[in-house]
DNA sequence: AACACAACTAATAATCATTCTAATTTAAAG
DNA sequence: CTTTAAATTAGAATGATTATTAGTTGTGTT
C-alpha cells in the first residue's frame, strides 16, 4: 500500500482519504473507470458520493495527476500520469495493457507531411489478448 | 452532391432521406460530432428528431458505413468508412485532419513485445494546425 | 495543540446525453 | 399499385455528469 500524500501535494491536491483511495486503486488496478472507482471506493466509504468521485477525476485531471484513456467501443478509463506509453484493449474480455513504443518515427513522419505541430500522440491498439485468443 | 443510394444499400441500409443527408454532410466536412450532424440536418429536415440521428448513427457504425473516431478532450466525431488512417487534432481550433501512415511497423514491434493479437490501430496526435500555432 | 479558513465531501437537485416507446409514415420488393 | 418490414417522429424514460449547498476537514499558522 502506497502512500500518494506527497505526490498528490505536489500536485496542488490536498490529500484526502478519497483521493488516497483514488490513486491507491489506480495504482494497484493500472486502469480504471468511473464505476469501478465507485465500486471500489465503497467499500471503504460507506457513504461517498458519485459527485466525489466525477470532481476528483476533474481536479485530478486538470493537475495531470492521473490520465484518461480513451478506448474504441467501451467507457474511458483513467490511470495515474507516468511516461508516456500506448495501450492494447482485449476486445473480449476489455483487459488494457501498456506498452511503451518509440512513436517518434511516425510523429516526425506526421509532422513532415502536414502543417500541424504535435506535441502528442494517442495510441491504442486492439485485438485479442492471450487468453481470449 | 454525391449519390450514397448504392453504398447505403450495399451496407444493408434502406436509403431514406435523412441518411442520405448523412452521407452527404460526413463527405462534405469529413468528420462531423452527433450537435453537427443534428444542426446540418435541421437545414433539410426541419421536423427531424435527435433521435433519428442517434439511431441512424448506431445503425451505421453496426454495418460499417461510418465510424467513430474517439478524441482527447472532445466529443467523438463519425466519418464515412474509408481506408485506414490516423488523426490530427488541433487543440485550439478543434480542426481533425486525416494522414495515411504505415503503422504496421508499430503494429509487430507491438506483437512481438505482448502476446497480444492485435488487429487494429487507432492513432490521434494532438497539436496545433497550421492557422493556429 | 488550538485556530482559521479555504478546500472538500455528501446529498440531492439539475442538466445534458442517449435510448426507448408507440403511433405514423415510407422505401422498396413483388 | 399493394403490401409490409423498417424508418421517422415526438415525447417519455433512462443514464451520465455537473451544480448547489450545508456541514466537515486538511493544512498552514500561530
Ligand atoms: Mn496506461
Ligand atoms: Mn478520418
Ligand atoms: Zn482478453
Ligand atoms: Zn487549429
Amino acid at each position: 500500500m502506497n502512500n500518494f500524500t506527497d505526490l498528490l501535494r505536489a500536485h496542488n491536491l490536498k490529500a484526502t482519504p478519497q483521493r488516497l483511495e483514488i490513486a491507491n486503486t489506480l495504482y494497484n488496478q493500472g486502469h480504471a473507470n468511473v464505476e469501478e472507482l465507485y465500486d471500489t471506493l465503497l467499500k471503504k466509504f460507506h457513504s461517498i458520493s458519485l459527485a466525489t468521485i466525477y470532481k476528483n477525476i476533474n481536479l485530478m485531471i486538470e493537475n495531470a495527476f492521473i490520465q484518461e484513456v480513451k478506448i474504441p467501443n467501451a467507457k474511458s478509463v483513467y490511470e495515474l500520469t507516468k511516461e508516456t506509453h500506448s495501450h492494447l484493449v482485449c476486445k473480449k474480455c476489455g483487459n488494457v495493457e501498456d506498452i511503451t513504443l518509440d512513436l517518434r518515427p511516425v510523429c516526425d513522419l506526421a509532422m513532415h507531411s502536414t502543417e500541424f505541430q504535435i506535441d502528442k500522440a494517442d495510441l491504442v491498439f486492439s485485438g485479442l489478448c492471450k487468453k481470449c485468443q
